[in-house]
DNA sequence: ATGGTTGCAACGCAA
């Protein structure tokens, strides 16, 4: 099975144990990291290598970044969205294996209304046009990240609490349909119609330790690659460790 | 739980 999984791992320097541990332990052909919060020049390529993986990345100080690991080559690399200039290292394209690979850390969007909010929705459109445009040239496509979206109400511990609030308002909900709507798949929703899983815990709650959660980290397969997911679900393994990520890793296996 | 914790970097900002 072919393994790929994303994870946002709220910055790679603090983190970078539990990822090569993370590898080791599973093995994944690709791992897309979200909140790597590094720049390029530091970027712990050598350790990473060390662990038998390759790595492509776009990261920035102090906030955001995005990195592919994988087992083989790295080519085509994007890390842009279409016609929209970003500082904010938050797109990561590249193809691997012949599988077009998109990690993407869509922004938080802080509360609905904000200024970030508007800046979500702005950057949410600018992905439609640039999801459109890939699905030209790869039919063959994994849309990976932190959405920062939790679907529906089943992906969210108490949908009242939540109700219209951010990750959970309906026009975000609508742009997540939307990439469905394009010819994308919620692999973990398509395996697992009514399974109430999370993959991120807010630290401020301690909410893991209530399963306060909301399932915002999602693993989308085009219309050719969705028949070929075979599993998918969310490792909390580490969630339940000292000093973890706040989020947690999602996996799809895949037979090619 | 309308508060709280974590990471960065050095104070408040972002999540």
């Amino acid at each position: 099975m072919y393994k790929i999984a994303t994870w946002n791992v709220n910055s790679l320097r603090v983190r970078l144990p539990r990822v090569l541990a993370w590898l080791d332990e599973n093995k994944p052909d690709v791992l897309a990291l979200q909140e790597t919060k590094i720049t390029d020049a530091d970027f712990p390529l050598e350790a990473i290598q060390q662990a038998g993986y390759q790595a492509v990345f776009s990261g920035q100080k102090t906030y955001n970044g995005v990195a592919i690991l994988s087992r083989n080559k790295a080519s085509d690399i994007t890390t842009d969205l279409l016609e929209f200039e970003d500082p904010q290292r938050r797109v990561l394209a590249a193809v691997i294996d012949n599988i077009r690979i998109l990690d993407l850390y869509i922004p938080n969007g802080e509360s609905v209304g904000s200024e970030k909010y508007q800046y979500k929705l702005n950057w949410l459109s600018k992905l439609d046009h640039f999801l459109k445009h890939e699905l030209k040239k790869h039919p063959k496509i994994i849309v990976l990240g932190d959405f920062n979206i939790a679907p529906a109400d089943i992906d969210v511990h108490d949908p009242k609490r939540w109700h219209e609030r951010i990750m959970c308002s309906t026009p975000e909900r609508e742009a997540f349909k939307a990439m469905l709507n394009i010819g994308f798949h919620d692999a973990f929703r398509e395996l697992h119609p009514a399974e109430k899983t999370f993959s991120w815990w807010d630290y401020r709650t301690y909410g893991f330790s209530q399963n306060l959660g909301l399932r915002i980290d999602h693993i989308l397969a085009s219309d050719a690659l969705i028949s070929h997911c075979k599993k998918a679900y969310v490792d909390t393994a580490l969630r339940k460790e000292e000093r973890p990520s706040d989020h947690a890793p999602v996996v799809v296996e895949l037979k090619l």
